[in-house]
DNA sequence: CAAATATATGTAGTTAACTACATATATAGC
DNA sequence: GCTATATATGTAGTTAACTACATATATTTG
């Protein structure tokens, strides 16, 4: 798309672009794990790795902690719970909560992850640290907007 | 998410937050577009304003103008032409090609749209133009993925 | 302590892009 | 000029997130 075009829609232009880069990644990411003969989907790696770093959490503070809206985390704990790296069982004292944790096979599978977290972090520096990095950039925007919206800065103008 | 999460997930984890960057902003244009009185979808933009610029386009050309598969158009094109802002006929020369063009009513749609846009682009500068731009570091990413891609990238290090 | 409110989980349906496949027409090569 | 290939459009189904709603259990409040 042409410069005026992307000046004109603004960050919507870009969301087109950013939603095609991701699933470009998430694609090479299955291919990384592939070669280093592990079957396992990238989306699946918030979920698990926050399961390794705190062993057992409820459905929504794991969706807290990851960013997701909890019925996208309870997809995913349905098809992790299928190929047996994860298990639940029922919190005693709040009987609402589903407490969910790692199996044995979950916590092999993170493991044999390691040396490939390794390859990705440095292959992710290696594209994102140019002379704007990617990474930072969207954590300036996400504070920006946090400050006041896009909608309320745009009312901001159409005042004027 | 913690920063060794992100670090760990690579370019993996941004891809949610950018995704519900959009749709966050998707929402407001959709919202600064009512506040001007016009009724109008930010999906839209790509396809009416290309139109806009360019008077006749077939599917496919129009596609790759605004860089989305051509299913993607097409469905955008059903909605559009539901609305009566664009209208299509055959192209008389080659008769596998649809050619789509704005009606008056989409004409007159856009000409209403282009103060909004002032106000669109003024507060996407205010958000973007942080300390690590947020479009350039995209076009970067973009740029740097072309020569190498993030496979690529990743084998270099496994295989040393 | 009963009623109102809040929280946790789950289900159903939506969205906006995609890929894979099917068909029609045009173009190129022998 | 026929055949093979390429291009244009269209349809169907997928993906990975979402929101809205429903239900069960806890907690707070009058």
């Amino acid at each position: 798309m042409e410069q005026n075009v992307i000046d004109a829609s603004g960050l919507l232009a870009i969301s087109t672009r950013l939603q095609r880069l991701s699933d470009q990644i998430r694609k090479d990411g299955l291919l990384i794990y592939k070669a280093f003969g592990i079957d396992f989907q990238p989306k699946w790696f918030p979920v698990l790795y926050t399961l390794y770093k705190k062993s057992t959490m409820s459905v929504v503070s794991l969706s807290d902690e990851i960013g997701y809206a909890h019925p996208s985390t309870i997809s995913l704990l349905k098809e992790l719970e299928k190929e047996k790296f994860i298990r639940s069982k029922k919190d005693k004292i709040d009987t609402r909560k589903r407490l969910v944790e790692l199996t044995e096979k979950g916590k092999t599978l993170l493991s044999t992850m390691e040396p490939v977290w390794e390859v990705i972090i440095k292959a992710t520096e290696e594209i994102t640290n140019t002379e704007n990095n990617l990474m930072k950039a969207i954590n300036e925007v996400e504070a920006t907007l946090q400050q006041k919206s896009f909608l309320q800065r745009a009312e901001a103008y159409m005042n004027k």
